[in-house]
RNA sequence: GGGCGAGUAGCUCAGCGGUAGAGCGCCGCGCUUACAACGCGGAUGCCGGGGGUUCGACACCCUCCUCGCCCACCA
């Protein structure tokens, strides 16, 4: 370690911790503090497999909360003597960014309107969104994601996360669209992939497929009604459904097979009524004797149990909603298309379920009035209407929901990984354990990453989808609507014997499930990914375990036949800082920005640190301004020492002697030691929380008591030189959490950065003198001077008020350490006579006559 | 209905077999040669309830209650 001689001149009047971010962060950007260093080798390297943050709008608290956790542990790491790689990506594609841009510009996509190169977006959204090609609407989410992405950048940067902003991806760039098409390419050829004709849980308003993960309940108003359906084999059958518009898609009627109201029925049919389409009465075990009737009508497809039970009775489709959610011009079969049909025929849904309900009470149909109720209902989590199911053909990766081999090896890859904190497995154990059906990678949108597929078309104009063309591997990336497969020309595109390219595009998760494989140069750069690759850890949010961590498992597991990275660290949520406030203060939303100008940087940090590990932490200002005034306490505590006197060649000379200048250290040395195993169990609140608490007892104890004896260097230079010792210890402690005020202050006596400094080492201060040293020496001392100012603060006199006599009694043990420090007691308290001696604890103080 | 987590000072939370802790807030004192945007000192608790294990339980076990999150149920 380089000391300068004369911090004095370096060190400002008045300390701030404001201006350090603008300061230290052209700094660092300049000298590349944070660079990485690819000459190293995967044993020198902590690789971080960073999530990229959702380009749609704007970070809040918990993204903050996080990234800031995630980022002391890199500098630990980094401290440590670890090579860092840590990327930062940004989730740009997909459904959050195209919502985004439709409501920013008020535009909507419409794939079959040709490109305009002079299209311009309106100043203001208007009224009505204004309908522009694909390319077009491709064109401006990349506009509006690029000024995004500045800006989240610049966020980060305050936040001081010590990324290497040379290593950024975005999942729309080409090099995660080769990554996502070559892995998609690779599991199709494996048999991991696939395309199929299913039922699909379909987003009405969105348009597209979506998967079970993004899936939410919603508890939502409905109705029972309770609806006769003649036969012409006996009396009516009554069943109760909540979506009375579904008659026309009815295909069978369901009971359980114990169930003896029914039983007498199976095999025979009812009619539906309004339609009068003749439907057969079916048993299976799923159908509830509870629930309403007892009976339940089969729709294709009103909710996911409809699905099951039309696979397993082999039941035929009757469709009638449309991909927009209306109902569809033309009846399904054996529905006649006069009567009730060409009333409901282009309505919605509800519009529909009000009419129908109207034509079924004058039919007579309708039993008794609905009954109102509430009941959870399934919709796309970003979507505001409830899902609808259709048939559609669909990209799956296997997942292991309709495999058990698969699910037991994804669960066995769930156990190798370390998980901090470890309770977290559950979550992904249950999921895991839980899922129905392979992993829709498909959607029908416009902003992602193309399937890098097309179809030969027949003599007969369909595409033959059994057939799929592929991309070559050296071509990637592809966009099959504009390039051309091997072997045709674009003359051929959509006519018989020529192609069509697959306009789907894939699911965000299917792009960011490779980010380890996007940011360490898969097959791009191999020399990189040997380096980086499996990563050290995945820092994430909980709410994403279903998604993004095992979907990141799941590829990782097809494509390397091992794990993604090594350790899992999750964070907490973050909670409002008092919901009861917030409600009655109209909507008044946390954003990071101007907490990070109001407290700075090293508060806010100090806040998200503070939080444990996986813990739900309340956004808290109390905690920043405590940060604050610790990083303001830092710089002035510092300031203090670095003035006092200090000679550098009798400083080398010299030994730490003192009893109370070792106990300092060994105790120091504990406090390092429990800081380097909390870092490397990832818990940067117990290493901080340690620091910290140490840090107040430099300050308020030893600092004190040594103070005088420190003014003079020369006759003793242990406390000197124990001094700053200490305050590089605790500088390098504090920087993870701190890392504005300690390189400020680092910069006052040290060259280089604090954060390229070797993480301080227990061993070293123990041989730097606190070896063999009781940190009890201390804390007696502590406790006599804190009795005196005690007496003092009683008497309501000054701190440095003298006191004529001091007597301190207590076990041997105590009274023998406290003797070793007795100048120093004497110093600080301004103590004339100070006697120890032992017996029953006791502090006994007598103040000097006041001169006044 | 299943799983996970949490209930400790007015507030936010540590502690997790050995005398109940921190910070904020509150009260009192003090401009002390680093810091008054500060310092020093102080008060505050059936550690959710009930059982059990133990010489000893806030901590371990059982059980109940409350809150949060995830999953399932959706006729």
């Amino acid at each position: 370690m380089t000391a300068t001689s004369d911090p004095a001149s370096r060190m400002p009047e008045k300390p701030s911790i404001d201006g350090l971010e603008d300061k230290w962060g052209a700094r660092w950007e300049a000298e590349g503090v944070y660079r990485f260093d690819r000459t190293k080798t995967r044993a020198e390297i902590f690789s971080i497999d960073t999530p990229p943050p959702t380009v749609s709008g704007t970070l809040h608290m918990g993204s903050v909360f996080g990234y800031a956790q995630t980022d002391s542990l890199a500098r630990y790491q980094r401290m440590r003597g670890r090579e860092l790689f840590y990327p930062m990506g940004w989730d740009d594609n997909g459904l959050p960014t195209e919502r985004r841009v439709q409501n920013y510009y008020g535009v909507r996509c419409d794939p079959a309107i040709p490109y305009d190169p002079d299209f311009t977006p309106p100043e203001k959204p208007g009224k009505e969104q204004v309908q522009i090609s694909r390319p077009n609407f491709v064109e401006l989410c990349l506009r509006l994601t690029a000024e995004d992405e500045k800006q989240f950048e610049a966020l980060w940067r305050r936040l001081g996360l010590s990324v290497d902003w040379t290593q950024t991806y975005t999942t729309i760039g080409p090099e995660s669209q080769r990554a996502s098409q070559r892995a998609f390419l690779r599991n199709l050829a494996r048999g991991e992939a696939y395309s199929a004709e299913a039922p699909t849980l379909w987003d009405v308003d969105f348009r597209t497929a979506v998967a079970q993960a993004e899936l939410e309940d919603r508890e939502t108003p409905g109705a029972y009604h309770r609806i006769l359906f003649p036969s012409d084999h006996g009396e009516a059958v009554a069943i109760e459904t909540t979506r009375p518009e579904l008659i026309p898609a009815c295909v069978a009627l369901v009971a359980h097979p114990d169930d003896d109201r029914y039983k007498n029925r199976f095999g025979t049919t009812v009619r539906t009524p309004l339609f009068g389409v003749e439907v057969p009465i079916k048993a299976h075990h799923l159908a509830d004797p509870e629930k309403g009737s007892g009976i339940a009508m089969i729709c294709t497809f009103g909710d996911v149990t409809d699905v099951t039970w039309w696979r397993e009775l082999d039941l035929p489709v009757r469709t009638i909603i449309g991909r927009d959610g209306r109902i569809l011009a033309a009846p399904p079969q054996d529905v006649p298309a006069d009567g009730a049909w060409a009333e409901l025929t282009g309505k919605t849904a509800k519009q529909a379920q009000k009419r129908i309900v109207e034509l079924l009470a004058e039919s007579g149909a309708l039993v008794g009035e609905p009954k109102p109720i509430t009941h959870p209902v399934k919709y796309f989590e970003k979507g505001d209407r409830p899902l609808e199911i259709v048939s559609s053909r669909q990209w799956y990766i296997r997942n292991g929901g309709r495999d058990a081999e698969l699910r037991e090896a994804l669960l066995a890859r769930g156990k190798e990984l370390t998980w901090q904190p470890s309770h977290m497995q559950a979550r992904y154990d249950n999921w895991v354990g839980g899922l129905v059906g392979d992993w829709l990678i498909s959607r029908q949108r416009y902003f992602g990453v193309p399937f890098p597929v097309w179809y030969p078309v027949g003599d007969d104009g369909e595409p033959r989808y059994d057939e799929p063309i592929l991309a070559d591997e050296a071509a990637l990336p592809v966009d099959p609507s504009a390039d051309v497969p091997a072997g045709y020309d674009e003359s051929q595109r959509g006519k018989p014997g020529g192609f069509v390219g697959d306009l789907d595009i894939m699911d965000t998760w299917a792009t960011s499930s490779l980010s380890p494989q996007i940011a360490g140069g898969w097959e791009t750069d191999p020399d990189l990914f040997d380096r980086v690759f499996p990563m050290d850890l995945r820092p994430q949010g909980p709410e994403i375990i279903r998604t993004w961590l095992f979907a990141t498992v799941v590829r990782a597991h097809f494509e390397h036949g091992g794990l993604p990275w090594r350790d899992t660290s999750i964070n907490g949520w973050v909670l409002d800082p008092d919901r009861k406030k917030m409600a009655k203060s109209k909507g008044n939303v946390v954003t990071p920005l101007p907490l990070l100008e109001e407290y700075g940087t090293d508060a806010v940090r100090y806040w998200a640190c503070s939080g444990r590990p996986g813990t739900d932490t309340a956004v808290d200002f109390g905690q920043m301004k405590v940060g604050r005034r610790l990083a303001i306490k830092l710089l002035n505590a510092s300031r203090f020492v670095l003035g006092l006197p200090y000679d550098d060649e009798r400083a080398s000379a010299a030994e730490i002697t003192e009893p109370l200048d070792r106990a300092m250290l060994a105790r120091l040395a504990g406090v390092v030691a429990e800081a380097t195993t909390a870092y490397d169990a990832y818990d940067y609140a117990r290493a901080l929380e340690r620091t910290e608490a140490f840090f107040w007892e430099f300050c308020d104890d030893y600092v004190e008591l040594v103070k005088n004896r420190a003014y003079d260097e020369a006759a003793a230079p242990s406390a000197a030189k124990a001094l700053r010792l200490a305050l590089s210890t605790l500088l390098r402690l504090f920087a993870p959490t701190l890392p504005y005020a300690t390189e400020e202050i680092w910069s006052w006596w040290q060259d280089g950065s604090v954060h390229r400094a070797p993480w301080p080492d227990a061993a070293e201060l123990r041989a730097a003198g606190g070896s063999g040293a009781d940190p009890l020496l201390l804390e007696v001392a502590a406790a006599a001077l804190g009795r005196i100012r005690k007496a003092k603060s009683e008497a309501q006199q000054s701190m440095r008020a003298p006191v004529s006599e001091a007597v301190v009694r207590d076990t041997a043990e105590r009274v023998a350490a406290l003797a070793q420090a007795r100048g120093d007691v004497m110093n600080a308290g301004v103590v004339a006579s100070l006697v120890i001696e032992e017996g029953e604890p006791e502090v006994l103080v007598t103040l000097a006559p006041s001169p006044a």
